[in-house]
RNA sequence: GGGCCUGUAGCUCAGUUGGUUAGAGCAGAGCGCUCAUAACGCUUUUGUCGUAGGUUCAAGUCCUACCGGGCCUACCA
């Protein structure tokens, strides 16, 4: 038994996630978490709600409440979300945490000792209307170079230059239009990220087997131009961490807030602390998953993002940690998602285009986004969400493929023997065929697993479902009922054992449908398999069942239109 | 501009360190079955593996150039 960490990026604050956001980290990592729970291994599988930050602040400000309120109602919101998706997080956290702030601090404090903090001075925006610094971002005017009147202070959009704030032509604040603006001398703590690059790209060669596009994203920022670079890790903000605290190595940094890239990840290690002030676990419960010295050595940590979250995690996380000079835990395997695209576009939320969270389980159970997502999940390049593609994926795999064999057996049953399963005959060549061949697709379905391949593991998982269909065509029971009942009973009878071995390997998947099923035949074992021939001979003649109603309802072409039409889009 | 990823059957994708007749699912066609959510099974059509060169006994797989699609480029998170 192996002992599994597992973080999930953080959604952030703001507002609902659309899919993408769903099936970029939540849901992936909820199925590892699944499946190695399944595996009988230790699992911590942390995610938290990413509170800090201009947005949300100003969603707040929008929203006319104080931002910690704001955070607070949003933070409950999400959690009743990822509970509807049935995300199993061990616990669901916030940074605005005090655990969080103290374990920043605590951080922020070592790296200052290690001399890899610098104060540095810069020059920022003021705006006086919105009564703030602005990030870059925040900042739009006319473009010194193509004369774009909507250019942002970090990068024209129209002509892709990178532009300084004080580059731009009547430069005005992009919250209120004000141009009441000023530039105002202001100083930040920035991480000495440059003093370990070495360290960094050394650790980063080190590690085997991960994505590319993990590793790649990683090479480019400590590669490119002059290699990687100190990284600005405080703001001008008033909500966050406070950087001038009881021990901290420098002073006159009052009314700053530590980045929220900094403070971010570190939740990741906060949320277990929370979650161990929580359960009354103590502090060594979570010690034990993330410092070395305390009993983290064995653990296997794996994280998941979408990989605009990657150079966070390759690089300043891990130079936090590590410039720490403390007994952290480093990440192990760092799984990186490309984008889904919403009917061969972007999802937008200023244009309502695309699906959020909270409509998509108004819309269908959790399981059918979850069976679509995780099968189409966009792990070689972007994937794109079509109605149709997840009509045909829904229908043919979970209604027909699955859904059906649970039905067609179960009401055979029923019909000639009764609700319980039949006794007489025997096994004989067709039971020991398809026990091969499900062999083979459990061991490509663990050994995907393994690999964090979730696409992958879902064509595995269906064939094993197919695999059912192939026997009983070929066993036909209801053609040998006729002349030996005692026959057709055996075959019925291995078929239960199919469906518990179907409701038990499902469950990473789709949990709910997976429970569905193990009660309607009363399975009281739902342990993953060890050995394939033990688990197909779990549920003998006599046992009881339930028949259920249809597991998976499937999507008509009129539904499918209406839903086409009402997320097309305002445009 | 620089960098990365990607281009394989009508569609979505697999193709391990280059090695015999290039695979799966969906869609299409035919046959079969009739227990089942008109579900299932079997058989089957289609490919100059983006284009042009090159390396090699051998290239979808390696190299170069070009064309198409996407992403990143550090103050949104």
């Amino acid at each position: 038994m192996a002992r599994i960490l597992i973080t999930s990026a953080l959604p952030y604050i703001n507002g609902i996630k659309h899919l993408g956001n769903l099936v970029g980290s939540q849901l992936p990592s909820d199925a590892y978490a699944r499946y190695m729970r399944a595996k009988g291994h230790e699992v911590m599988y942390i995610c938290a709600t990413d509170e800090h930050g201009t947005p949300a602040e100003l969603a707040a400000a929008k929203a006319g409440v104080p931002v910690s309120e704001f955070c607070a109602d949003m933070h409950v919101v999400q959690k009743d979300i990822a509970e509807g998706f049935r995300l199993s997080f061990d616990y669901f956290g916030r940074s605005s945490s005090d655990r969080n702030r103290e374990i920043t601090q605590h951080l922020a404090a070592a790296l200052g000792r290690e001399g890899l903090i610098d104060v540095v001075s810069e020059k920022q925006m003021y705006s006086h209307a919105d009564g703030r610094y602005l990030p870059d971002r925040y900042i739009e005017g006319t473009c010194p170079n193509c004369g774009d009147d909507k250019a942002r202070g970090d990068q024209c959009e129209n002509c892709t230059k990178q532009l300084d704030p004080t580059d731009l032509i009547n430069p005005r604040s992009a919250i209120s239009g004000s141009t009441d603006l000023e530039v105002r001398e202001t100083k930040h703590l920035y991480l000495k990220q440059s003093t370990l690059r070495d360290t960094l790209d050394k650790w980063i060669d080190s590690q085997e087997g991960w994505p590319i596009l993990t590793t790649s994203i990683a090479k480019k920022w400590l590669h490119d131009g002059d290699g990687l670079r100190d990284r600005g890790i405080t703001r001008d903000l008033d909500w966050g961490v406070p950087v001038q605290f009881e021990g901290a190595p420098w002073s006159g940094m009052e009314g700053k807030v530590f980045y929220v890239w900094f403070d971010a990840p570190i939740e990741y290690i906060a949320a277990t602390a929370e979650w161990a002030d929580e359960t009354g676990a103590g502090d060594a419960a979570w010690e034990r998953w993330w410092r070395t010295d305390k009993g983290a050595d064995d653990v296997h940590y794996v994280q998941f993002m979408g990989k605009d979250n990657v150079p966070f995690h390759t690089l300043s996380f891990p130079a936090t940690l590590m410039g720490s000079a403390e007994p952290w835990k480093l990440v192990d395997f760092i799984k990186s998602y490309n984008w889904l695209t919403y009917e061969g576009g972007k999802f937008s939320t200023s244009q309502g285009r695309g699906i959020f969270m909270n409509q998509a389980l108004d819309i269908f159970p959790s399981d059918y986004w979850r069976w679509w997502l995780l099968s189409n999940a966009p792990e070689s390049s972007d994937s794109n969400f079509t109605w149709e593609s997840f009509q045909g994926g829904i229908n043919k795999d979970l209604a027909d493929v699955l859904g059906n064999f649970v039905s067609r057996v179960t009401k055979f049953c029923r019909g000639k023997f009764g609700e319980e399963v039949p006794a007489g005959g025997s096994y004989g060549e067709a039971e020991a065929v398809v026990t091969a061949e499900i062999a083979k697709r459990l061991k490509a379905y663990e050994a995907n697993m393994e690999a964090v391949e979730l696409r992958k593991a879902a064509a595995d998982l269906r064939a094993i479902w197919a695999s059912g269909n192939e026997y009983l065509q070929a066993a036909a029971p209801w053609t040998l009922f006729k002349e030996s009942p005692e026959d057709s009973a055996a075959i019925i009878r291995f078929a239960f054992n199919l469906i518990r071995l179907y409701g038990v390997l499902s469950a990473p998947y789709i949990p709910d449908a997976s429970k569905a099923i193990l009660a309607a035949i009363n399975a009281e074992d739902a342990a993953w398999p060890d050995d394939i021939e033990a688990a197909l001979s779990a549920l003998q003649a006599g046992h009881a069942f339930t028949t259920p109603e249809v597991l998976f309802a499937k999507i008509t072409d009129d539904r499918r239109e209406e839903l086409e039409a009402e997320f097309a889009g305002d445009d």
